[in-house]
DNA sequence: TCTTCCATGTGAGATTTTGCACAATGCCCG
DNA sequence: CGGGCATTGTGCAAAATCTCACATGGAAGA
């Protein structure tokens, strides 16, 4: 039977593809992983990566042995949420991803309710457009604009936040509309509803700047360079901005609570997701 | 995330039942077992064990992380599976499980034949009641009298074979059949199909042994006590010893030869189920 | 072509882990 | 009730492992 924590380090390699990715992503010294895979190999009897200059690539035998061993991260991660979800009481460390401005703009002003209610809970707040994964417990519960197809996951629909184009008061005081100039996201994200609303109201009218960056679209109009479709909860904070009501039918989002299955029933998380469920509807 | 090596000690003790079976069964000190245990009981912040004087057992929530934990043992089996079934060539390690008799008197005598085809293969040979288990890996190939019902294994019928009554000539010369004293099972061996035509044979005749081991039957009848329901393969070969016919049906017992799927294509492990075959029926 | 960056190999010292020996404790059995 | 017997706890020395620091060797970009 061989070492599993050679086998949880071979698995992070086959999973990150490099042996430096893998020690990041482990949190120990890149010579550990390598040292640990010569140990498997040598307890295998196998050749399971090819030591080419500079790049370490699995073989044939390597991907069998990785394959195989993927269960067993997936059970690891069982063990964990268990033994998350046997911790009594309502303190403990909870991390919630969500979409950059939503945690910002949304989640974070609002903690100090949830730190008063709950003072032995601790608040981890990552966001992140990148999805964190559930299962593998980058996060103990999610917000997304999307609903999640992944099984194992428990999905609940948080409420709704509405769009509208921004821009400062000066320059929507001085712009005749025909000259308005808008400010939209770049082509990775042309297939968002929100780009693909602004679109209907641009027009042939000029986009004067394209980022993947909300931030960086508030911050263009707040400096009076055009006009931004931004969600409510960002618009309608910024003292610098001011609505544009269009003739468009206005556009709404929904957004979805995640939490995996196995956490549900703790009772940290459980009041994670209540006060999510207030950001949203209630205060 | 929990250290794996801690889960993998921490499972064998919630199988095993105590920190000392748990160390014979990793090989390794009873204290690495407690002081890993500890480990993990900190990593997860969570009591685990009870420690009582002199016994260890588990609390609840060691339970449900043992339960969590189980897939893991199963899938680092599973790696194991994998890890041999990528050995090529014929060459290595097979383990062989079978009733002990069968094994000294029918597949020993013959390794030599399989040792001259594949001078590679390395024979480990476990004769054993108690049946070992395949998907822990205790024995890659087994046979068994008893067709299995476990799952993810390959089983076939390799043939069978027979029982008839035996004793010393000189007893069946000098003892009148009425006076005919029996060696049998014992209470633990009562319901196999060979005790119960024995008993349709004894009817109110005297059976003057009982004994779970099929050896010291043969010792028995062999020193004239009386007479014993041996299968032919031991009985047969047995130059002390001669068949007494009966007008009761003879009865055959069917052997099973069992296989994991994951190393039913391992080249050893094929040529050793071939020979297994020809033990049963060839040579 | 040269520079810079990143991934990997290697050795030494420090840390961690392990095995061993011994002690203590409670259970089984006569 | 008392003597084995097996299990568990503990301290120490040995062994194994990890980190750190440095060297190497390509690959991407200027």
């Amino acid at each position: 039977m061989p070492d599993w924590e050679d086998l949880r380090h071979f698995a992070a390699f086959a999973r990150e593809g490099t042996l430096s990715a893998a020690a990041r992503a482990l949190g120990v010294d890149h010579a550990t992983v390598a040292r640990r895979i010569v140990a498997l190999e040598a307890s295998t009897g196998l050749k399971l990566v090819d030591r080419r200059a500079r790049t370490t690539t699995l073989t044939d035998d390597g991907r069998r042995i990785a394959t195989a061993a993927a269960p067993m991260e997936e059970a690891a991660f069982a063990v964990g949420r268990a033994a998350r979800a046997a911790q009594p009481g309502v303190d403990g460390e909870v991390t919630i991803s969500a979409p950059p401005t939503f945690a910002s703009a949304v989640i974070a002003p609002r903690l100090i309710q949830l730190r008063q209610r709950h003072p032995g809970i601790r608040i981890k707040l990552i966001g992140e457009k990148r999805r964190a994964s559930l299962s593998r417990r980058e996060a103990d519960v999610a917000l997304r604009l999307l609903r999640p197809v992944e099984s194992g996951l428990f999905v609940r629909r948080l409420g709704s936040f509405g769009f509208s184009l921004y821009a400062t008061p000066a320059y929507l005081k001085d712009t005749p509309p025909h000259a308005f100039a808008f400010i939209g996201y770049d082509a990775t994200m042309a297939d968002s509803p929100q780009e693909v609303w602004l679109r209907t109201i641009v027009g042939d009218r000029e986009v004067v700047l394209r980022t993947n960056d909300l931030e960086t679209q508030i911050a263009a109009a707040r400096s009076g360079l055009g006009i931004a479709a931004l969600p409510h909860y960002l618009g309608d904070g910024d003292a610098c901005l001011q609505r544009h009501a269009v003739t468009q039918r206005p556009i709404r989002r929904d957004v979805w609570l995640l939490v995996h299955r196995d956490l549900r029933q703790v009772p940290a998380v459980r009041a994670v997701m209540t006060f999510l469920g207030e950001c949203m509807n209630g205060g």
